[in-house]
DNA sequence: GATGAATGAGATTTCATTCAT
DNA sequence: GATGAATGAAATCTCATTCAT
């Protein structure tokens, strides 16, 4: 596979901003169905209805799908972290980190089996880009600021390595709730639960 | 790729053995190295020491090699989890949590590249046959025990569900551990946060 | 490809004639670069400035490009052998052959990478255009007039064959030296020598 | 174009020798007929009577046969020319340009079309390895040889300069001859006045 | 006239798997 | 049992060329 594979060009005229959205969107479908080894180009650009030809004229390689995708995903993510960050200030650390979890589940469960592929399949991909760095660092910067507002509840010592161990936590809990459903859970069960675990870590003394 | 695949053969003579693990290991080297893609039947076969025909005389197809190798995997982990279990007695939760996220990460960190492709490329992979349930159900088994010993310690009343929750901590924690390092947090003061966490969730009143 | 594929047009309007020349030169330089199927079209039509349609509006095919700078190499040859004849009257035989020698260089080495393909990558072409046979001829014909001028001087018998002779040992010698240069051996000595080989076969008794 | 392609592997069982010819054979015909650019792999192996896999399985890609195709038509030039040196004390230099000449021509004219693409399509190709480069030292270094046993009669005072300038000629002289046969010249007539053109060049006074 | 998005035939190359020796 | 030459389906990717705007 070939690393730092980025869109080869940015679409500018109308025609060619809906060809490259119709790619992507099959790509997202085709990849979650079939993994990165069981997807074809071929078939990802005939599910679009757009000719191989023009896939290759946005994306160099077939990396470069797989790039965009996991683009996407972390700016989802980053974008929701955020978005608890921004209203915690009028809510309890019970309450932030309960919007934190169901977030963290909403925007894996929207579609399930792509996920589920992002998170096996895709992650071995050299992530070195530098938007795919800064959005990483976004997301622990914002769940740091979101644990600092909360010092005096929070036990955990080292701040960054508490917003890392909460990060991975819920990318543990929600890949392992995708990969293996556990059958008569609930997922507000399992949401709740998930909150206590992380509350629990937090603030046990 | 193909489900269920099984070792051709158990192989039953010395030389045969000896083969037999030589190709596996030489799996686990270049399926670490390079993942289930990039690893090619013919370079497992030539860094075992052996004719590809051989190889194919042992394992009927590409995949075989993952499951004997994900067995194998399971397998330890079963056992070390049993290990833990039957230590209990003479343990308080916390000695016992923390043997449990000492063994598991020690486990995985033997191989760190092979077992992070293990969690990542192989595990769509159609894990159905018996062998696999069984160890994953004693898995399970022995982690929902090992709580009970302390029933009355621990907060979360769905016993099962707590042990899918502390299993499913353990691998996410490993997983990322492995995956993103955090610079300046000694393994030590990884495990220990883990079985903070881990002990949060299970204690917290 | 295909044969005999002339321009498309030639262009009138001052626009077009800077549009048709900066293709040329670019296809030159791409061509000169990187062969005849290392070049791509679009990289041609990028280079020159314009449009990859507007670079079919000129040139049917790739090869009606090659076609074009065949045709321009081939008028400048023809024109230095032309200018060679035109002085003849005021010069020795082996004043004339240094001139024929020293222009046939200067032309070739003017644009080196260019001129090597021209002699390798892009011989096999279909050279069957009027205008291109028509040069040809004329090559040849200057040529034996202007040895006829020095008819008493000269041994061999068949004019025409002893000017093939000739321009094939300019070519030979001027191909060689572009594409394996000899170490210690100037452009002037090599220039000499070259005049000298084809004295020798001219006037040898 | 790849660089420096070699065959993959010699071949050690009778049957694999075979086929290595067998894709060697056919790559000279089909390389001859329509040129690098035109020439398939899977053409190649079709008329070889081997499967596409055979042949990649012995030269790695495309211009590994070019490659090979180059080696062996230098070995005979060398062979050749390192023949005419040892029959030279027996000659006279007329005599031993003579036969060079014909070796020359006749190397070349066994299979006129392919030799013809040899010269041009195939030149621009990387021959950077060791083989190559020595087999051209020593076709240089019997030349200066074979000048050298005849120095009494030889005018150029630079004996490498001169090796080099037959050289050009012979082959410049053989490219034209099969580029564009000169009507009502027999290929002795050309051979002849090949050779009278060298030796005016050498023994010019 | 100019543009450039779209096309798709076709080329190279890989590699899991077979089977004659 | 072991070997490794041979197979060929299938995948990725290129690029000359068209044509709607």
């Amino acid at each position: 596979m070939q690393t730092g594979a980025k869109p080869r060009k940015k679409p500018r005229q109308e025609r060619s901003l809906a060809t490259y959205d119709a790619i992507l969107e099959s790509a997202t479908r085709i990849f979650g169905e079939r993994g990165y080894a069981g997807a074809t180009t071929n078939d990802i650009a005939e599910l679009a209805g757009v000719s191989i030809g023009s896939l290759y004229q946005y994306f160099p390689n077939k990396d470069a799908l797989i790039g965009a995708l996991q683009s996407h995903h972390k700016s989802e993510i980053a974008a929701a972290v955020n978005a608890v960050l921004e209203a915690a200030s009028d809510r309890s650390l019970r309450e932030s980190v309960g919007a934190l979890v169901g977030a963290w589940f909403a925007i894996h469960l929207r579609d399930v089996r792509f996920h589920l592929r992002l998170e096996t399949d895709f992650l071995p991909f050299d992530r070195t880009d530098e938007e795919d760095i800064r959005l990483t660092q976004a997301i622990v910067a914002d769940m740091t600021a979101l644990l600092a507002r909360h010092r005096s509840e929070i036990v955990p010592a080292n701040a960054t390595l508490a917003a890392h161990i909460v990060m991975r936590t819920l990318m543990g809990q929600v890949h392992a709730a995708l990969e293996m459903p556990l059958p008569g859970v609930s997922s507000d069960m399992l949401e709740e639960a998930v909150t206590d675990a992380i509350l629990g870590y937090l603030t046990k003394r």
